[in-house]
DNA sequence: GAATCATCCCAAAGCGCTTTGGATTGCAGG
DNA sequence: CCTGCAATCCAAAGCGCTTTGGGATGATTC
């Protein structure tokens, strides 16, 4: 069924058809009705393809996601920040489209959808430090709202961003109010922006006290539960060993559990441990009980308020280009009072 | 930059331009590489909505991701089979376009898809014992290839599944060559189709060795760490308390070990486990070491081999409409021998 | 030299929709 | 009675591509 055919059922052109399926005034009110009815009884839909080219507009939003080529991983992350994300799009009636893409032709990607046209605009996920994906995108003139930021890249581009600085800070802060003086911190692939914030958030908060940065105390890797595990036993079984660890996410702390009950430790009473949780759904931290000690920031309303601020910055209207939310910091059984002797 | 643009700039027709870009004979091999060179420089890419228009072909795969409106749970698992997907689909030059729906109104949204051209088909995930979307989608007449299986809808259609069954009573039976006997199984929900299945596999191989099923070591309810701890907890609190646990996911397993540290127990000596593994990119049960023993099937691989028979299908070439996965049991530190006492 | 045939290229139609620029009608106002 | 103006509706152009149905051109055959 299409527009065509339908007007010919109604005995209407296909011009006040067109006109009274999206709402211009300029069609009887009767005649919607009608138009309206049928089109629900006949089961139309306007073809998506024809419906973009004669507007210029695909309602349809990219995501592009980068697969390093050496290790394959999929941020766990993204599955609830699509879903966010998702949500908002159904609500405004876009689609969406996402595309994996080998980060060492991002570039050529990146123009292709935009000659392509088959979206109106970006999501750009997992920003490094430094992104020649956001001049690109601003040269190229496609709309995109960054995930996160890139601190290297100057000039104004909109982004939602959760203040890993400043959670991080809090976090290193709790635990030094608990008497913890040795705090391991297993971060992020340090190239990311989130984890060189996380970063700066914990020196700046150790320096703060007075508490120089134990080199042998970092880790910068990707976050799973068996690096997690690894960094951890290696770090337990030293002479200065932590008495705390803040860990970058759920996942990797999973991990770093497991270190600590091998060695016959108890996380809590003597081992702390202070997590980022980015609120997945599958890997609840509580509720109620809260596991970890923990920051919190949902990812999945990340993805929900980027969808947002993407569309309306689409759609011209005028809104906020930036959005910065604060994690909660969320006390949960994973963290004490620095054990005494040890 | 479009095709007009191109072939005034080349002194040719469109139609020649078109016919040297896809490579069709009746175009001199001189005139192609002219026309390549200028597309290149240009930085020309057809616009997908007029190519989609003119060919009757969109370029894009669907995927329809059910939303319960009660819990908004996304499955862990879809991350890594979108990569898997992806990657196919780059190679062969198609997007993916997602649609999160709640699962009321599923067939509306169905329906929209077809009429709305969008994508050339689908892929169903999730499909339950008995799945609506299956016998809708055949009468649309939309190309289709089912993630699992629905073991009520009769009649032929593309599936790709995990042998869930044949991998679950594999795991029981290992279980049962160990000397467990109380063996609890913690599946996922049952109204799924491959949680049936599995259920179906641990009842055989119990029968088998005329093991009585215990209703009090059953659970069937959402994977997630917090849900296995619980029902991990429960269970172990019985004077009948379980020896062994068959889990049906990582995370799940995860909370189960958290349930036996808690308890003061030891995974692999005082209870065993064994988990289905989808070989997450992070939440690898090893390297090497392997956790958790496991049934491990990688849905990663799942999500390319569905994806290459869903294009298969679309371009009609005569390929396998089903494909069964066995899934690997790996031996890991999980589990031991039935503990004599207790 | 005319007829035949490949080879290479082109003009124009068509995909299904939106939108421009009227055309038609009925009714109030002069 | 004519004009002006809303209120409705329509024909046709156009979005950027593919594809049909030829039209030149030059080489080959008889």
């Amino acid at each position: 069924m299409n527009l065509k055919q339908l007007s010919e059922h109604l005995n209407l052109s296909q011009t006040t058809v067109s006109r009274a399926l999206n709402g211009y005034p300029e069609v009887n009110e009767d005649t919607r009705k009608r138009v309206l009815k049928a089109a629900q009884e006949l089961n139309y839909s306007p073809n998506t393809r024809a419906k973009g080219l004669a507007t210029g507009r695909s309602m349809a939003i990219g995501h592009v996601i980068p697969v390093t080529s050496k290790h394959e991983m999929v941020n766990p992350v993204f599955g609830d920040f699509i879903a966010g994300a998702g949500e908002t799009y159904s609500a405004e009636g876009y689609d969406m489209v996402l595309t994996l893409v080998d980060d060492r032709d991002e570039e050529s990607v990146y123009r292709k959808i935009r000659t392509r046209g088959s979206v109106d605009g970006v999501i750009v996920h997992g920003p490094k430090m430094t992104d020649p994906r956001i001049p690109l995108l601003r040269q190229l003139g496609l709309p995109f709202v960054v995930h996160g930021r890139a601190t290297d890249e100057g000039g104004d581009y909109a982004w939602l961003d959760v203040n890993n600085k400043s959670a991080f800070r809090r976090a290193t802060n709790y635990l030094l109010d608990l008497g913890h003086r040795r705090i391991a911190l297993l971060n992020g692939l340090e190239t990311m922006d989130f984890a060189f914030r996380r970063r700066q958030g914990y020196a700046e908060a150790l320096a703060a006290r007075g508490v120089a940065v134990n080199p042998a105390l970092l880790r910068s890797e990707e976050m799973t539960e068996v690096l997690g595990y690894r960094s951890a036993r290696d770090m337990l079984d030293r002479d200065d060993a932590p008495t705390a660890f803040l860990v970058s996410s759920m996942i990797t702390a999973i991990g770093v559990r497991r270190a600590i009950h091998d060695k016959g430790l108890e996380m809590g009473r003597d081992v702390s441990v202070i997590t980022h949780d980015d609120d997945l759904s599958y890997l609840k931290n509580g509720p109620g009980e809260a596991i970890f000690t923990a920051t919190r920031s949902s990812v999945r309303e990340a993805g929900s308020l980027s969808a947002r601020m993407l569309i309306d910055l689409i759609r011209q209207r005028p809104t906020g280009r930036h959005q910065l939310l604060e994690a909660d910091l969320i006390i949960g059984g994973s963290t004490g009072p620095a054990p005494s002797t040890r």
